[in-house]
Order: structure tokens, then sequence, then C-alpha cells
DNA sequence: TTGAAAGCGCTACCAG
DNA sequence: CTGGTAGCGCTTTCAA
């Protein structure tokens, strides 16, 4: 197993110097923008770098201890929406701070190795790590920023306020009879751990919501218009049945996804109710197919691109040494689309 | 700008040696799998290594010549289905290879530096890069292999042959009136660049199935049965609206791309059209969408999580010496979902 | 089978 | 302002 030499740019700084007719020293010193060079010499040898075609050697450099400018992503699962929202905000964002910013995708069995981009880049941003197998700390770089993840600095959404938005809109609508699909009932714990942490959890948020909404507008919580699902639209059109083929089915759903909430609309249809003159509906995230799907769905949308470019404007503060404030959850917003109306009759 | 010690595990080859009461050399050649170790210094060694926790340092083992075990991906867009299910195919691979993948988006103005993943990286991953900007080919890695893009070892998808499936299916339910609705016209092509190569395009290669199967069931191509749109779904429903607002519409649509094709199925429902009672549609691509829409969207299928994996495959042989077979067009598969039945008034 | 020597290309540190 | 001197942690090459 021989291997061809990876013949990338020969020229190194000692070249650049030569030609430049300068130290080596100067010719870092011009590159790493100090400015303790005239200006005479800053641009012989910066004609000599354009000359000779001459790049960085990133790995020599890291190793002599200079910086990186590389902030590594660490997420599983790129091909969900989520994440790649988030990833698409933070690359805008190491773009205008003239970071690089590279992704590793965390699969299942952490057999990969995390050292070569850890050691090598400023910081990392976590999107979503899977709640067990969180890395030992000495795997990640110093600086660590994580959306929706546990750690130091965590960004998060307002679950909550997102909820009580959804609610909101059906509550002005007119909507008295609100059926709720919830996300997983008890979100990454395990049957036998005795409920870990007080950990934050989107599913149980968003629940708050729909209950302190109800509340709020004097209306009874009930049970049976309350189910759970697990985010998948199979679980959306089961959870839907089950609230709309009751005697007394309510006039609206709020549904803790997206999925789901397709699932629960297209679940409605097949009972023969009509979308949304005989019930409403209002899912959660704002995926791409909540604007695709017909009816339109009315969703909660959260503001992942934003998450991620703050993420990275943090993790660069951190890196250089600054002290950025934690922001606290961001703020979702309601997308009223063609899934909602007000109920045909009346309370 | 004072920067924090990035401390991340300061033991090095050398300590280990130390502990271990062997040479750093020996240390290296027991981490590199050199046979040339006596088992039971080997031992020593590795007790040592456990015993400090010692990590190599990729970038002094890059520096001084080692292979890195690293593919890069470089895509635009993480965002888009596309990218993201060849890039999951892509991990696997690289996962079971031994391999790390990292993944660096191509952010629309080149400002980004790529030299530092491309040196690291033993080969390069390219998917969809813009049909412009290529880069310079000293800015990517020795070993490179793109997935619907240009360069020495392109992955293509079976671009006709998915087109004549689709309309082979349609054919088969019986309809004699079918529209079809292509992709961008020129795709890619400046206009003032005189169609530079006889380049591989989608959007061509779909036209042809389309018109080869018409002529090979001996149907009449018809101009007015033929739109063109840029993939959007609103592009879709334009096209869709010029097809069937005709005096004698066609009774089924092909359709270049999901997205299209649902905006295609939205307008025929506004139109009144029932899908696919009145109006069958295929569409091309199969993101997530057409299964999750309704109808569902029968759609023809690409293996992209297969050739993200066949690249990687094809990389490491490329690294590691051999020289791969370069495979063909992947083929697709028409997947029938709800969108397609026959026509009401046979032919 | 093992180890000493010599860098890889760069940057810190301190001298001129 | 400029440049020498030392490494960073590793892997080559070649002796022992």
């Amino acid at each position: 197993m021989t291997l061809p030499p990876q013949d990338t740019s020969p020229i190194t700084l000692d070249d650049v110097a030569k030609h430049a007719g300068v130290s080596p020293m100067t010719v870092s010193n011009v590159i790493n923008g100090k400015n303790n060079v005239r200006p005479t010499t800053r641009d012989k040898v910066l004609k000599a770098i354009e000359a000779t075609g001459y790049r960085v050697n990133p790995m020599a450099r890291a190793l002599a201890g200079g910086r990186s400018r590389l902030i590594s992503v660490f997420t599983p699962q790129l091909n969900k929406p989520y994440a790649s929202e988030v990833v698409q905000g933070a690359a805008r964002a190491a773009e205008t701070l003239n970071y690089d910013l590279v992704v590793m995708m965390l699969v299942e069995n952490n057999t990969s190795d995390l050292s070569l981009m850890t050691r090598l880049s400023s910081g990392a941003l976590l999107i979503q790590p899977s709640r067990e197998g969180r890395w030992k700390h000495t795997d990640l770089p110093a600086q660590v920023v994580s959306v929706d993840g546990p750690g130091d600095r965590p960004l998060t959404v307002d679950n909550y306020g997102g909820a009580r938005q959804a609610m909101q809109h059906l509550l002005n609508l007119g909507h008295t009879r609100i059926g709720f699909i919830s996300g997983l009932k008890d979100e990454g714990r395990q049957p036998d751990q005795p409920s870990p942490a007080p950990e934050r959890n989107d599913a149980d948020e968003r629940h708050r919501g729909y209950l302190d909404s109800l509340q709020d507008a004097g209306l009874l919580v009930q049970e049976k218009y309350i189910q759970h699902g697990d985010y998948t639209k199979r679980s959306g059109e089961e959870a839907a049945r089950a609230l709309l083929s009751q005697p007394h089915p309510p006039t609206a759903l709020f549904v803790s996804g997206d999925q789901m909430a397709l699932g629960a609309i297209h679940m409605a249809q097949d009972l023969g109710f009509r979308v949304p003159q005989d019930v409403s509906i209002v899912g959660f995230d704002d995926l791409p197919i909540a604007a695709a799907s017909r009816p339109a769905l009315t969703t909660v949308h959260q503001p992942l691109q934003r998450m991620g470019e703050v993420a990275v404007q943090m993790l660069v503060a951190l890196i250089e040494g600054h002290t950025p404030e934690q922001p606290g959850p961001f703020p979702t917003e309601l997308v009223v689309r063609e899934s909602t109306a007000p109920p045909q009759t009346p309370a």
C-alpha cells in the first residue's frame, strides 16, 4: 500500500523569504498582519507571495502554536432539517468573521476519532448531540457552544413561548376544544435512570405552554384531548385518530412537531374532516414541508439559522478571549398559513 | 486579543516513551502498527499509552509526512436534501473504512480558505459544486471524486433511464397525452458562453428520455405539452397551469423534479383536476416531501446515499494507491405512490 | 529489533 | 523594524 505523494504547494515560507530577499520571520509577520513591518517591505513580501503562489501550511502553523481560525461543528445526522439549518447560519457567520468552518458527523458508535478536528480547531459547535454518549470534555476543543444540547453555553429556543403563541392563535380564532399532540413522553430518559437532572426538555416545555394557555383562557384541561407521539408522521396520524374519533372531538389541534402535524392533517382528512374548516391544525418547527404541503401548515418557526450565527459569534468571542453574554431562549414566531381557521360552530 | 492556551492532551509521544522505558521511535512504530516490534515491547508501550492517556497529534503527524485518514467533502448548501443524503452515505462508508470525514461548505464568494482541509485530507469528495467557480486543481487534494459535478471521476445518476422509467409507467397506465415539465432550459450556461463543453446535463437527459419514450411508443411529440421550469415549486405551478389550461390538456404530467411536481399537483387541484383521477403526475428526485405529501408523489428515486458510499470507497482506493474502476451511471428506481392512475377516458 | 539524528513549515521569543 | 534561534510532535532514514 504505497501512497502517492500529496504534492500540494511545495512552496514554503522560506521560499517566499528568499524570493523577497527578507527573512522568513518577516514574511511570517506580514502574513499574520503584524503591524511591525515597513510598508515597503510588506509590499515586497506580498509580491513575492503572489509570485510564488505561496499558501500557508495550516498544520505547521497550528503545530507551532498559531491560531487556526477554524471552528468545527459536531452533529449527528446532517440530513435532518434541524442541523443543516443551524449549520447554514453558522457557516454564514463564520464566513463574515473570516473563520473556516467544518462539519463532522457523529456516527452512531463513536469510533471516529474526533481528536484531529478537535485539536485543529479553536472552538466547537455542538448541534443536538445525542442525550446519551456525551463526550468527555477532553475530546472537545477548549471553547464549546451548543445548540439544543448540554454544555456550559447552550443555546435554546423558547419552546414554551412558541407553544403559547400557537395556542393563543387558536384561542383568538375562537377555539375552545383544543387537542394536543405532544412529543416524546419521557424524552431521553432511561426507564431505570431516576430522571437524572432537571434537564430542559422540548416536549415538556411545549406541553406546559399548552396547559398554561388553556388555564389562562379559563378552559378546562381534558386528558382525553392529549396524546403523545414520537415526532414521526406516523405517530401524528395515530394520535390524531385517537383525538378525532371521539364523540366530541376537538375543533383544533396543536401538534408539537411538523411531521406529526402533517400526519394529523392527513388523518383528519381520511376521517372526513376538512382542514381547516372542520379542524384547525398548528405545528411546531417550520420545516420546509410545512410551507410546501397543502393546506400549507400554520406552525411555529424556530430561528435555527439565527441560532447558528449567534453560536459562531459567541464561539469566536470566546476564542479571542472575550466573554460573550449568554443569550436567553431564542424567540419563536408563529407563521400563519392555511391550516387554521375559526371553528365552524363557535362555542 | 490574548488567547487562552488550548490545553488538549499535553502528553506527547516522548512522554509515553519515557513511561515505557523505550525510545520514541518504538512508540511510533507501535502506534502505526509496524510489525517490527517485539510483542513484549509492544505490550509495554500499549500499557504506557493507556496509562498516560496519550493521543496522537494529527497535525504533527501530517506535518511529518504521515497519512491523515481524513476525507473532506466540499459542497455548497447543506440544507438541500441532495447533498445531505450523499454525505450521509459517504459518512457511513468512511466509518466502516475507518476514515474520518469532514464536510466543508463552499459559501458563495470563495473567501474561505480551502487549503487547510485540502492539505490535511488525503482525498476530497465534491458534491454538486456550482457549475461556475470551479476550483483550481491545486486547491484540492490529490485525490478527488465528484458526485454530480465536473472532474476526472464523476459519479452520475442515470437521468435518461429514470425518465424512461417514469414515462414507461405512465404509458403502461394507458396515458397517451403526456405533458412534460423540464428543468432549466440552459442549465448553467452563461448566455455569452458558447455552450462550453458537451457537458452532461440532468435536464437535457431527462428531456431526451421523455422524447424517446414518446417516439418508441409511437406517440406524437407535441410542443404544447412541454414546459420549462427552474426546479422551484412555484415554477412547477406556472408550468402546470400552462399545460392544463389548454383546450385538450394532457392526462398525465412527467415533471423533472419533485418540488415542481408538488407545485404541479397543487395547481392541478386549484384548476379543478383531481390527482390522480383527472391527471397523473410523476416527479423526479424522491425528496422526503415526495412521500410526505398528499397524494404521495410517484417519483423517480436516485440512490444518493449509495453514491456517497461508492464515492468514498473509490476515494479510499485511490488514496491507498489502487485504481478503482469508474462505475457507470447509477440506476434509478421508480417509486409508485398515489399520484398516478390510469386515465379516466382510455385513449 | 531498536534508536539517534534530522527535519516537516511555521511561530514564539528575544536579540540586533 | 528585522532576523536569528528554538522548538511544536511526529515520522522519516539510517545506524547500531
